[in-house]
RNA sequence: GGUCCGAUAGCUCAGUCGGUAGAGCAAAUGGCUUUUAACCAUUGGGUCCCAGGUUCGAGUCCUGGUCGGAUCACCA
């Protein structure tokens, strides 16, 4: 049978060597090296982590006073022992522990005593281990089973018959681990001379080897994409790290946790019941992209992945859930980037009777609330820049490109250029001539001043011809305003064309009743009262099929089941999608969505991909 | 897909003008019973991403390729 490393899956040299032989000789000293369970102590209520001892109430409060007293103390000097012995009696008679966790570093030993730090993936705790007062635990014994086994087996058995093993040394075994190492002890807290919280180990019992040599304690992992492929290491690392810069790992995805489950308290308070819609589904509908295609075999159809819920979730308005909600992944088969996951998290939600200004007076609360229980504030800082969730602007499309528009007084460009065909030309010929960076040595290009786009834009114009008047406002809006929505902004009055499902403006036909909130220049929402006359939602279909009969092979598919629900009656209702990772990413102070998924799509591992060709060759 | 940057010990990184391959951490051995990125001494460890070229000589220069990152264009 090959091994792991004959095998090729974990990398041989000298580190691995030496932890492998460590785990043989401790072997020989424990038995089982991988043993099922270690029982912790409840010294704080349940299960003794190392999180929960270091937040316990006596603890943190004896830690404050030692704290408080070296505070007073000059450089370098170590606290007075009188204090000490106080605070070391307090921690006394809060019992023994039994913790466990993963040793951070190589154990620093001196001559016949050691100090190292063991941690839960949150927290650390140091451990105080001493060649004469630490008891090693044989595994095949183990903890429990030392003081009551042999009771039991004894009335049954004559004790002669019975080998029980000697018991190791707990420096012995201490001795045999490596960084990484998984260890329980048992033990009294203490203050060290420098007023750390430490356990003075009594019994050291073996729980688990790491083979592999552990992240570098000072830089981490710095390969960005070791750090995506094996997010194990990463977590790991970045529990390690002795200084980071911004959040770690860990942080990143517990205020992700966090966003998630006060979006969810949230909503449920409201009123609003989760649902699960098929992921799977027989029309990608809904939104408009490529879809992942599959086979189902028994069935012989096609199915596609989905690509918004949205749809289904309507259907549940239809059936009489007037508050519905889903938060789950969609999948769309399109470019990766800092801002695309091919599977991204979105959180749908509709509401009977609302519309789109509800919506949004709805959405800035659920934020508010849900940032606030993540974060601790409604401020964050995002690339260097502070962003407010406190406020959010809302303004028009066409307002937003006339805020952004580089302009020259000899044009001055007001609402009505947006109803002439002519003069939206013009304008977009200017935002051509605005997209083209001259480029210059160093790669990042000049741009032009407003005079220069303006001239060579007049000209660009002559080119615009294939596009319509709508499409031309949304370039605009993208080219100009987009990159500078920096604070939470909703955009609102979009063209109806490109809105098929959602309804008309009373006011204006040819607008939709449709929101869009951008931050830092993301899309993070997206929402509009509902287009629920299935005459009318039928119509836009066909419009839909027109343009991808066009050629425009995002343009949404016919959904006719969609339209007979419709048909039953839907009432008026108002809903909205939020892209969760981004939403995230913006909270963490992140530039990549593949830094707030855990195990984000990469390309398959080059390595192995030829290793495994080469096996399928010989066999 | 375009442009720019990178790949050297297990990890993080130096490597000058083209001239014997380096440091810290990690590993091994020894010392040290309250350390804090512990310390001291000794030792081992390299396909300098791959292929070709120039050269007496290439980690270094040139060409091509692989992998990765950043960025721009399309998509939420």
């Amino acid at each position: 049978m090959h091994s792991i490393v004959d095998a090729g899956i974990i990398e041989s040299n000298d580190q691995v060597e030496a932890r492998l032989e460590h785990l043989r000789a401790l072997k020989d000293l424990v038995g089982n090296v991988y043993p099922n369970k270690f029982e912790r102590s409840r010294i704080t209520g349940r299960d003794d982590s190392i999180t929960r001892i270091v937040d316990f109430g006596p603890v943190v409060e004896v830690v404050n006073e030692i704290k408080a007293h070296i505070a007073t103390l000059a450089e370098g000097e170590r606290p007075h022992q009188e204090v000490k012995d106080a605070l070391n009696a307090k921690l006394e008679m809060l019992g023994n522990v039994r913790v466990s966790g993963r040793l951070t570093t190589t154990p620093r030993t001196m001559g016949k005593a050691a100090f190292v730090h063991i941690s839960d993936g949150k927290n650390r705790l140091q451990i105080y281990v001493r060649k004469d007062d630490a008891a090693g635990v044989r595994n095949d014994f183990g903890f429990s089973n030392l003081d009551f086994g042999l009771e039991e087996t004894s009335t049954e058995n004559p004790k002669s018959e019975i080998q029980i093993p000697e018991s190791p040394s707990g420096w012995d075994i201490f001795k045999l681990l490596d960084g990484g190492d998984f260890v329980g002890v048992e033990g009294f807290l203490f203050l060290t001379n420098t007023g750390e919280l430490s356990v003075h180990v009594m019994k050291l019992q073996f729980l688990s080897k790491s083979l592999l040599p552990m992240p570098d304690k000072m830089h981490g992992i710095a390969d960005p994409e070791i750090r995506q492929r094996q997010r194990y290491a990463d977590l790991i690392a970045s529990s390690l790290q002795v200084e980071h810069e911004g959040l770690t790992t860990r942080q990143v995805f517990e205020i992700r946790a966090k966003v998630i489950s006060s979006i969810r308290r949230f909503l449920e308070d409201a009123g609003y019941i989760e649902v699960e819609t098929p992921m799977l589904t027989p029309k990608a509908t809904g939104a408009a992209a490529k879809p992942f295609v599959t086979h189902h075999n028994a069935l012989d159809i096609d199915l596609y992945a989905r690509i918004a819920p949205e749809l289904y979730l309507k259907r549940l308005t239809v059936g009489g859930f007037e508050k519905v909600y889903e938060l789950n992944r969609n999948f769309r088969n399109e470019g990766i980037s800092y801002k695309h996951n091919p599977e991204f998290t979105m959180l749908e939600f509709y509401c009977a009777y609302m519309d789109v200004n509800g919506m949004m007076d709805f959405c800035e609360e659920l934020l508010r609330q849900s940032i606030q229980e993540a974060t601790g504030g409604l401020k964050v800082n995002y690339e260097g820049r502070e962003i407010d969730f406190f406020e959010f602007e809302r303004i028009s499309m066409v307002d937003a490109v006339l805020r952004y528009l580089p302009t020259i007084p000899s044009i001055p460009v007001d609402r009505t250029w947006f109803n002439d065909t002519v003069k939206l030309r013009r304008l977009l010929g200017v935002a051509f001539a605005h997209s083209i960076r001259i480029p210059t040595e160093d790669g990042i290009g000049i741009q032009r001043t407003a005079e220069e786009i303006w001239n060579f834009g007049n000209e660009e114009s002559i080119l615009s011809q294939e596009y319509q008047d709508e499409s031309i406002l949304v370039f605009l809006f993208e080219e100009f305003a987009e990159p500078n929505l920096v604070q939470p902004t909703f955009i609102i009055d979009f063209p109806k064309s490109i809105s098929p499902l959602s309804k008309a403006s009373p006011a204006n036909p040819e607008i939709a009743e449709r929101f869009e909130l951008f931050i830092n220049g993301m899309e993070v929402a997206n929402g509009f009262s509902e287009l629920n006359d299935p005459q009318e939602q039928y119509e836009r279909f066909l419009d839909q099929m027109q343009q991808r009969e066009r050629g425009d092979d995002e343009a949404m598919v016919l959904d006719e089941d969609y339209i007979r629900a419709l048909s039953y009656g839907m009432p008026p209702a108002a809903g909205i999608g939020i892209g969760i990772d981004r939403l995230v990413m913006l909270l963490t102070n992140k530039h990549s969505i593949r830094d707030v998924i855990l195990f984000p799509h990469l390309r398959p591992e080059r390595k192995a991909v030829e290793e495994s060709d080469e096996a399928e060759g010989q066999n």
